[in-house]
Order: structure tokens, then sequence, then C-alpha cells
DNA sequence: CATGAATGAGTCTTCATTCAT
DNA sequence: CATGAATGAAGACTCATTCAT
């Protein structure tokens, strides 16, 4: 118990058990999902007395807030910064697949809780979910509608539906990694993946070539009849 | 609701009450989420006392299975039909689509459910969850192969990794449509929004003149470069 | 339903389906207990429909009070004439102990109902078990009585206790039965057991050589201290 | 209840309570069988919350697998112990029933609910209720096939069925007992009980006069008979 | 700070009993 | 008589939260 409170004073205590606390309880949030997660499951993760999670976090919903919050305003924040740094649509929507995938390489736990568990399940919060996940896409949907004013959208497109549709593919891009592989990323593919995710959205996945004979014999491209 | 009050005082009791409390699960299912969803609540919203839930249904989980399972098996079997029914990507990639929004349009209630809740959460029913969405991926992955083969697809791009991609910006799509409006779905919304997810899909979500005026001006398709 | 409801009028369908739901009750009632006998197992055991046990029977205490008297009255109706007619307390005990081994041979079952389920459990019926019970031991304990009146018992031997014991023997000789065998019971180690249990009550295990051998040796004979 | 309420203010809380609410099972398994004994029953009687049971027990079955092995361990050991002390069957079958006495003096309750519920209750664990009854006789069993052996016991008796015989004389003397006096046990009783079961047990219960006289009269003994 | 025993309200599940057909 | 769907009260079990040490 005071092994470690010589050389420092008694510093690193504190910070560290709630830290582990809070990560025990993305592990737990993200195998068992919210109702699922225990107090005592948290617990026993954070090799932790069952009583201690309440010294730190004032009730389960606090906590699972928490673990939330802690992944998720750095994630909002990230997001803003790349779409900060961005100029044209393809940097922008890069950017945001980059924060999407770095996020991923860095902690697939925390992406798995945030993108699959919290940002749908209706009993985390109630409003904060909705009220985040919709920050998100607002996020995306205001690039979008940059790029609509910009001429660099297809104009028939409706900005804020190509948010939801980016990222649903980002998400679902995530998830093919998270049901491929249980441990760690591999980094290539990681790269392929984003890589494909970000040139479809914006060129589609149709071979150009095909698609250019097939207007030629008669159809006239999607594309051309809204143009 | 009124169809069957026509010839009788009391009539075609029997088999509804199974079917009943499956839409009040499906009901409280969507708005609760698995674990926050009573049997109680069903019951109730089933208008249907308590202990028959438990004549119908062994218990709660295999009435959830139930909810999945009566949805899930209509909508694989509709998913097939749909790709085989069509011959190129482009058709066979809105024949799923359709499908998709018309199991929507019918009922967005037990889309929500599967879509949102069962085919995500860790706690129902285990492998079956993971099963079933695999069995969707499987599906759209072998629309991506063909297609490869046949040349439709950029060469380039993983056919698996389209499939996740093609489901995820489907089940946005549906998403916003369940976050917009609570109640009964403006069909023309509808129609707009499940063309706009196969063209952007398909073509992608750029303006082909801005994308050509980019090429011209130096910067070589990204399309291009893998041609 | 009307098969065969022609030859005979309707007769031995009433008391038919009835005998047949006690049967069942017994059998079930033998394996599970009195708490653990559900109405459904008995209906299932008597291939009947699981209402039709309450035409026949007001409630489930009503069905096992049934069960427990049909053999009850029987057995200490039987016991009373035993008893009746023997006149020494070497008749009557043997008598006693016929009627007992009787009844097994005939209906293992029911015994094990009767002497190990009903005679104990504090949940049936509360009253009717205790006066059952002491019902039994009174009708033993008479026999001692008089055994005592007429100098055939030890002097020194409280009447009502002899009752108990050999009660006591009577069971654990038959349990001995249920537990070893199964099915039907052989006829000849039945008879052996019952004559030993007879003997022994009546002139004790002790091998008479070797416990003469001993009083002579010094120590008096138990019996003879107190006669 | 009042030996540790000496020196403080809250003493000895700790282990207490487990042993508290085994006791309180005891009671109320007694009282009501197993099947009738409710986990609320057992926390009132303890005065302990409803949980708590559930913090030191596992599940209703094995508080009561553990009331069962609390009392049962104990007595076979004491058991085997008291064979082991006794040199003649004599000495043994006297052994053997002081343990049962004396564990039924030091707490009746106990006894009643090994001796009457436990031991027949076909709910109380399957096999383990079977067992324990077998370890029983098994011991007892012993003490007669040694008894044969040494020619103590009558030539033509089964030294199985002896032990069955035995222990159900004990166990009826006991249910004498607990019949009779609902409260604290009469020590004067007691003694003359236990050396009536042993006595009858041993030589019987016919009066050696009246057995002698018999003998002369020309029914020669049923013991000799078998000499 | 740290611990884990203690609490009890909330749920699931069972099953005796009723009742419409 | 016969059937089995329908009812709901009773009881087992879980787990978030509190609290004494």
């Amino acid at each position: 118990m005071a092994e470690e409170a010589r050389d420092g004073g008694a510093p690193a205590k504190q910070g560290d058990r709630k830290a582990t606390i809070l990560r025990a309880a993305i592990e737990v949030f993200a195998t068992k999902g919210y109702q699922g997660c225990r107090i005592a499951d948290v617990a026993r993760e954070a090799k932790v007395a069952y009583g201690l999670v309440y010294h730190y976090f004032k009730n389960k919903d606090e906590l699972l807030q928490s673990v939330f919050r802690a992944g998720w305003e750095i994630f909002v924040t990230e997001l803003r910064a790349a779409v900060a740094r961005g100029q044209t649509l393809e940097e922008r929507v890069g950017g945001i697949a980059e924060v999407c995938f770095e996020a991923y390489r860095r902690d697939p736990r925390a992406v798995r809780v945030l993108v699959i568990q919290v940002a749908r399940s209706p009993a985390v919060g109630g409003r904060n979910r909705q009220n985040a996940f919709e920050e998100i896409i607002r996020i995306c949907a205001q690039v979008f509608v940059d790029a609509k004013v910009g001429g660099e959208l297809r104009p028939d497109f409706d900005p804020s539906l190509c948010a939801f549709l980016f990222f649903g593919a980002l998400e679902m891009g995530l998830t093919a990694m998270l049901m491929g592989g249980s441990g760690e990323p591999d980094p290539g593919a990681l790269e392929r993946a984003k890589r494909q995710v970000v040139e479809s959205f914006l060129s589609g996945v149709e071979n150009p070539e095909a698609a250019w004979k097939r207007n030629r014999s008669g159809t006239r491209s999607r594309a051309a009849k809204h143009a």
C-alpha cells in the first residue's frame, strides 16, 4: 500500500486509480454493452475494491458517461481540427477518415465502445447519446454543405444525408476491422481500408472504364442526368 | 385492427396472441433496447397477462430471439431474391437498397430493432447476432466479387470491404430516416434517400464537373491512377 | 371421443379417468415429493388434459389428500384387522408386518409415497399427516399395552415407544427394499426380510449363544436386570 | 447471544453472519421443509437483509446443501468414531445410539432437518441425499458384518438389513421425542429412550419370562430354530 | 483513500387456478 | 366431460448503492 509513495511524494496514485477504473470500464463495456456492464465486473477487471468505483464515480451512469465523454471529446476535437485543416472536400473527407482510423489503431476497444455501443444504445444517457451522435453528423454535414456551395459536391445530393452515408461507411469500415482481427490490427490493412473508404465515397465503387462503356452504349450516366 | 371485427363477436383469437406479443416485443425492444425491455412492458403493450408471454415463449431470451429471427429471415430471403433478380452491379445494388428501404417503409420499428439494436448488441443471443450479420455481409460480398470478375468493380477495391461499406451506408441512410421523422416516413423523401445512397455508392459524391476540372489542373484522377 | 361409449353405455370412463389421474399423481408424487409435484406433471403422466385434473379434484391439495387417503385408509383398515385377528404379541406383530410388506408387494410406489413422503412432509395437509401417523402409532401402541398387561412385553419397556421402534424398523425394512431393487421386488427376499424384522424386534439381533456365554462370564443379562 | 457483548460496542460481526444465516436456514427448513423454505423467511429469521443470503450462498440449493453438509459431516465423523471405539456389538450399537441421542439433545432442530427432512426428500441435491443415507447404512452395516463374523449376531440375519432396522428404530425413537416435546427435551426421558432402543434391538421386546414359558409349552423359540 | 459486507428494490420465472370453447 | 389458453400472485435471483471500519 505504501511501496510507491516514496520517491514522488504521493502523486501518481490518485489519477492512476481513476484511469485504471475507466479503462476497465471501457473493456467491460466493449464486451458486454451498457446494461450488461456490472460494477462488479469493472472492479474485478480493474483489480480494485468494489467500493472504490464509487469513490471516483458517483454512480454507474456517471462512470459510463465518463467512459463516453473521455473518448468522445477527444474524438470530436480531433474531428473539428481535421475539418479545419482541410481545404478541399477530398482533404477534409480524408482527414475525417484519418482521425477515425487512427483512433481505432490506438485503441480498438475504445472505438468499439464509442462507435458500436454508446453511439447507438438508447439507454446511454438519453439526450447525451443523441446529442453526441448528432454533433458528429453536424460537423460532417458542414463539410458537405461547404462542398456543395463550392461546387465540389454533386448538386443533387443532400449534404446532411451525405454526412450520414460517409459516417456509415466509416463505421462499417471499422467494423470490418473489428470483426476481422481480434488482436492488434495490421497497419497495412488499415491504410488500405482507409483509402478504399475515402475513394469509394468520393468517386464510387464502379470501374470508370465500365461506367464509360455503359454510358456510350445508350444509357446516360446517372450523374450526368442531374448535371 | 379492423379486418377481423367483421363477422362476429370475438373471432380470430388463437394464433393472434403470439403474434400480438411478438409485435409488442418489437415495439418495446425498439424503444428500450434488449436489456431495458421488460417482460412486464411487453405484456402491458400487448394487453396480455404477464404469464401469457411465458405460455408462448420459453423465456425472455427466446422471445427476443424470435423478434430477431422473425424479421431477419424475411429480410435475408428478400435480399437473396433481389440479388438473384439483378444482372448488373447497378441493378443488384439498387435491388438491395430497395429491399432495405421497402422494409423500412413497411415497418420502421422492426427495422430499427434489427438494424440498430439486435445486429449490434452483444447480449442478443451471442453467436446468432454475429452469424446473422455475417450472413448479410456474405450475400453482399458475393455481389461485389461477381462485379469484380465482370469488370464492373474498380479492380483495386476489396469486394468484402465494399460489402461492409455499402451496408454501412444503407444502415446510416435508414438511421437518418429514423432520426428525422418519428412517425410515418415521407415516401418522397424515402425515394430520394434511396437514390442518393445507391448513386453515391456507385459513382461517388463528388461532382463530376469538379472532379474533371481538378484532374485537368494537374492532379490525376484517383480512379485513373489505378486503371 | 365417442369410440368406446358404445358397448357399455358409457360406464367405465368416469371412474377410469379419475383413477388414472390418481395413479399418475402417486407416480409423480413418489418421484418428486409434494411440493415438487406439479399439476402439469400429473396431467402429462396421466396423458390427460391439464384442465381435466380440476374436474375431478378441487385443487392440488385435494388431489394429494386423495392420494394419501386412498392408500392410507385401506392400510389402516387392514392394520386394525390384523391386530384384531392376532391373539398373542407375536401374532399381532407378525400380522402388522404382514400387512406392511404385502402392501409393498402390491404397490411399492404407493408405499413409498405413504411411508416416505406423506407420513413425514410437514406440508401435506398439516393436521392430516400428524393425525394419520399418530393413528398408526396408536394402533400399534395398543398392541404393546395389551402385551404389557399380558406379561408378554418386557415390563421395563414403554409400550408407546415400542410402537415407534417397531414402526421405524418396519419402515426401514421397506426402505431397504425400495433402495435395493428399483423394479419388481423379489418375493423370497421380501419374505426373508419380513421374518427378520419381526424376529429381531421380538427377540433381538444378538446370538442367544453369545449372549448366554456373556451372561455366564459375569455380566448379568441386560434383560434379567429388569426382570 | 450474550457471549460476545462483553468487551465492546459491536464486536464479532464478520464470520458470524454466515453462521447466523445457516442457523436460521436450519430453523426454517426444519419447520417448513425444503420446498416450503423461502429465502425471505430465512433472511427474516436471521434478521438479515434478503440479499445477504446471496452474499454467502450462491443460491437456495447451495444454502440447503450447506445446512445438510454442516450437520451431516459432524454426524458421520462422530458415528465413525463411536464405531471405532467400541469392541463388542453391544458397545458399538450403544455408541451409535449415544451419538444420535446426544446430537438430538444438543440441537433437536438440526436433527429433525437431517433425519426427517434432508435424508428423505428427493429434492435435496439428488445424489447427495442417497449417498449420505447410504453412507450411514454402510457404517452401521460394517458393525453387523463384524458381529456376524465374531458370532455375536444371530447367524440367520442379514447384516445389512440389520443396519437398516437399527437405524429405523433409532430414527423413530428420535421421532417419538420430536413429536412428544416441542421444547427442551427431558434428559431423563432421553436416557430411558436410548436404553430401550438399544436393549430392544439387541435382545428384543419380548419378556424373557414369557418367551421361556412359551418355549416350554411346546413352541420352540424362534431363535433356537436357527441355532 | 480503500475495502467489501450489507441493503432492498426491481425483474424474471414458475405454477396453481380459472374459464371460454 | 374435455381442452388448453389465459391469469396473476408468489418467490428466486441480481445488482446498483450505501456504509461501517
